[in-house]
DNA sequence: ACCCTTGCGTTCATATTGGTCATGGAAGGT
DNA sequence: ACCTTCCATGACCAATATGAACGCAAGGGT
C-alpha cells in the first residue's frame, strides 16, 4: 500500500514545520503540502485533487486567521473533497468536538501534545485504513461483516496510551492535573495531599513530574514557620507543540 | 438533558416503520419524523432546524431511489446542518465507510440486523453525547483534556456483545455488570472476586473490559498502603442532575 | 547572635494490588 | 469416543502508593 498523502494546516511558521516533521518522520505517511490559512489549504487540495493526486488526510488547526477549522471542514465537503481530518486545536472546548465529528474529523488533537501522542493518533489511523482496505484474507472483495465494520471503527476511536516515567501512573496524573487546572491560583503539594486523599509524598512525586514536564511552574513559599513550601502554579499552555 | 431527536430516512416502508418503533422504544430517544427519500429528507432537517428544533441524529439508508446516502450527507454539511448520521445499507462495501466517516458518519449498520444491535449502537451513541456534556462532576466548563476526548471516542466505538474479544463469555459479563450496576458506590476487583466468586484475574478482566468500553469508568483509591486499588463505577447519570 | 522550633523535602523499605503466562477442565463439534 | 476450542484459574513477577526516618531551611524566642 503507498502512503498516505498528507496536508499540515497550520498558521504558525514554527508550529507548522514541527507537525511536517512529525509527519515524515513517520513511516506510511508523506507529506503532501503545508497550508498557512484556509483559502489557501482548500485551494491547495482543490489543485491535487484535479490533478488526481489527492490528499487523503489533512491536519487541520482550528484557529486560522482567515476562517475557523470547521468552516474549512464544511467547505470541503461541500466542494466534494473527502480526505479525512485530524483536528488540532488549543481550545479545549468540547462543543466543538462534536460539531467536528459531524463534519467528518476522525481524531481530536489538543494542544500541547508530546510526540508519542501524536504518532499514536496517526497509527490508529493508519490502522483504520489498513482494516477498510482489506479486512479478511480469505474473502477477495466479498464484503465487510458488522464485525469487520466495528473493528476498523474501534481502532480508530481507541484512546491513547502515554508512555509515563516509572512509579507514576495515568489516572493519578488526571486527577494531579484537574486538581491543580482548578485552582485559580497557586497550590502547595499539602494541599493536593489534603484536596485528593492521598499521601504527601505520592502528591509531591506527581508535582514534581509536572514542572518537569512544563505544565505547571514551581515557586517557594515564604512567611510561614518551617522549612519553606514548594508551591505550584498551572501554566497557560503554550501555542506550539512540546516535543 | 432532552432525549436526542431522532430522523429515519428509509424508503422502504416496513423498514422505516421498524425503525421507527426502535426507536421509540429506547429510552433517551424520540422520534422526529420519517423520510421516504432523500429530497424529502433534506426538507425535513431544513425545516427542523429553521423552526428552531434542529433533528441531532439521522438513520440514513444508504440506497434510496432519488439519491445516494453520502451525497445526502454531503449536501447536508454543505447546507449546515450538523446532526450526525448513523448509516445503514446494505451494501456490504468496504470502500464506502471510509467516505462515509468522513462526512461525519458516527455510526455504521449493516442489514439485516438485531434489535441488540441497534440498540447497543444507539446506545453508545447516547454515552459520546453524554461525554460531551459534562466529561468531569465538578468542571464548569472550563475545558477538555486529552483523556476527555479520548474517552469520549472511545465510548463512541462499539466493542459490545458483537464482537467480545476472545476470553471473555456473555453469561458472566452480564453477572458482572448487573452486580456492579446494582451498586450504589465504586467496586474494587476484591469485592467483585469475593461478591461473586470468580477468581480476581477473571474479575479484573471483565471490569478492564467494561471500562475499556465506556460501560463504567475507572479510578483509583488512595488511602491504604500498598499499591493503589483501582474501583470502577457504573457509568449512568440518569438521575445525577448536575447544577 | 545563637539556638530551638517547625514543617517540608527526600529517601528508603514495605504492603498490597495489577498484569501475564501457562495450565486445567468443560463444552461442543466431528 | 476423541479432538478442538474456549474460558476460568493459580502462580508468578512487576508496579505503585504509603509510612517512617532523616535532613534541611526558614522563623521566632532568648
Amino acid at each position: 500500500m503507498s502512503d498516505i498523502r498528507v496536508l499540515v494546516v497550520e498558521d504558525e511558521p514554527i508550529a507548522a514545520a514541527a507537525h511536517a516533521a512529525y509527519i515524515e518522520r513517520l513511516d506510511g505517511f508523506t507529506l503532501a503540502g503545508t497550508a498557512p490559512d484556509g483559502q489557501s489549504a482548500l485551494r491547495l487540495l482543490t489543485d491535487f485533487a484535479a490533478a488526481g493526486n489527492p490528499v487523503e488526510l489533512v491536519l487541520l488547526d482550528m484557529n486560522l486567521p482567515d476562517l475557523h477549522g470547521l468552516d474549512i471542514a464544511r467547505r470541503m465537503r461541500a466542494a466534494g473533497l473527502f480526505a479525512d481530518i485530524i483536528a488540532i486545536t488549543a481550545v479545549r472546548e468540547l462543543n466543538i468536538v462534536r460539531s467536528a465529528v459531524a463534519t467528518g474529523v476522525v481524531q481530536y488533537l489538543i494542544k500541547p501534545f508530546t510526540y508519542a501522542t501524536f504518532a499514536d493518533k496517526l497509527a490508529s489511523y493508519r490502522l483504520f485504513r489498513e482494516q477498510l482496505a482489506g479486512p479478511r484474507t480469505g474473502k477477495p472483495g466479498a464484503g465487510a461483516s458488522q464485525s469487520d465494520v466495528d473493528q476498523a471503527f474501534a481502532s480508530l476511536r481507541a484512546p491513547s496510551e502515554v508512555s509515563l516515567p516509572k512509579g507514576l501512573s495515568v489516572s493519578t496524573l488526571e486527577s494531579v492535573k484537574d486538581f491543580i487546572e482548578r485552582q485559580s491560583g497557586a497550590v502547595s503539594a499539602s494541599e493536593v495531599m489534603a484536596a485528593l486523599g492521598m499521601s504527601r509524598v505520592t502528591a509531591r512525586r506527581y508535582l514534581e513530574y509536572l514542572a518537569d514536564a512544563g505544565t505547571v511552574s514551581r515557586a517557594a513559599r515564604y512567611g510561614t514557620p518551617g522549612r519553606p513550601e514548594n508551591e505550584y502554579r498551572w501554566n497557560r499552555p503554550p501555542a506550539a507543540a512540546r516535543p
